[in-house]
DNA sequence: CTAACTGCAAATATTTTGCTTGCCG
DNA sequence: CGGCAAGCAAAATATTTGCAGTTAG
């Protein structure tokens, strides 16, 4: 969560400055791609934007999130789960995700000299960097026994952690 | 294109090693994998496989990808576009994906120092590094007048280069 | 005023599944 | 033999789209 204020989120002034007309839908939309700080699928976001304004249909979402991945605003994420999910595109600094493969929960983790290490690789073949995408899958190691936590191994099939 | 001869491919031994059933089918399968040096999609896959033995059903392509993907020998890939693509797991080398946002195609490359580097972020948070998946996007560089080659600026919706 | 946007429902696209039959080990 | 596997078609998901009515700029 961000802002929270009554202005104008982040994500609605980037779609002014794409020229995108705001409509009330879009900017409840907007506002809550603005404040999450996870990985919503869409109808994750449907259903918080519903909360807020009911006169939301997911087509609109949908087209939404569509438009704004284009305009570069956003950027979609495959974790696996059949959904795409989406978050907002940061500006300079990247994020990463490392994937529990025993529950699907996803940490999210930062290396700066990564993007500089793929800047260099794209640079070497022959193209501008543009985006990336990195998922890491891992297995949590079994901690050496740290303090008194209830193991908690459980084995979910669909919808893990965001 | 790897072996090509009569007899067992590469990806049926893994999976007599994994104690799956050889049918004909998933012989058929195991071979168009193993053969491919390329990213295919099911419907693909379905298309190669169809094409040496007709007796194949396109539910049966699916359920052993998605068997041999839990297996571990293959694994899947979302370059955009919807389909999942999947391409067999290598053994100690890892490969990774730049994709020419322009028109979509493929390039794949190494860097050896990185799954190196992945392993220790994988360590640094209390996890056993299982696998990867890293895509890089990219605009082609104006190459500094090379040759005399058509531009080409192409820009198809679906299906571009895998 | 009009091009962009929305809702709704129908259309697509992709992947999974139930059930019966077949075949590997 | 016995159970895993395959075919086929229907079902389940996920996402897109046609059309008519709204609305931001």
């Amino acid at each position: 969560m961000k802002s929270q204020s009554a202005e104008e989120s982040r994500i609605a002034q980037l779609c002014v400055e794409h020229g995108l007309k705001m409509t009330g839908q879009r900017r409840v939309i907007a506002r809550v791609l603005s404040d999450a700080d996870d990985h919503p699928d869409v109808e994750e976001l449907y259903r918080r934007a519903s909360a807020l304004d009911s006169r939301i249909s997911v087509a609109t979402v949908y087209r939404t999130v569509r438009l704004l991945e284009e305009k570069g605003i956003l950027e979609r994420r495959d974790f696996g789960g059949g959904r795409a999910r989406y978050e907002a595109t940061e500006g300079g600094r990247h994020h990463y995700h490392l994937i529990d493969v025993d529950n699907g929960k996803v940490i999210e983790f930062e290396d700066p000299e990564h993007e500089e290490l793929m800047r260099r690789v794209a640079e070497r073949l022959g193209f501008d960097f543009v985006s990336m995408r990195l998922e890491l899958f891992g297995k949590k190691r079994p901690q050496p026994v740290k303090e008194t936590k209830a193991p908690a191994r459980a084995r979910k099939k669909k919808e893990a952690g965001s």
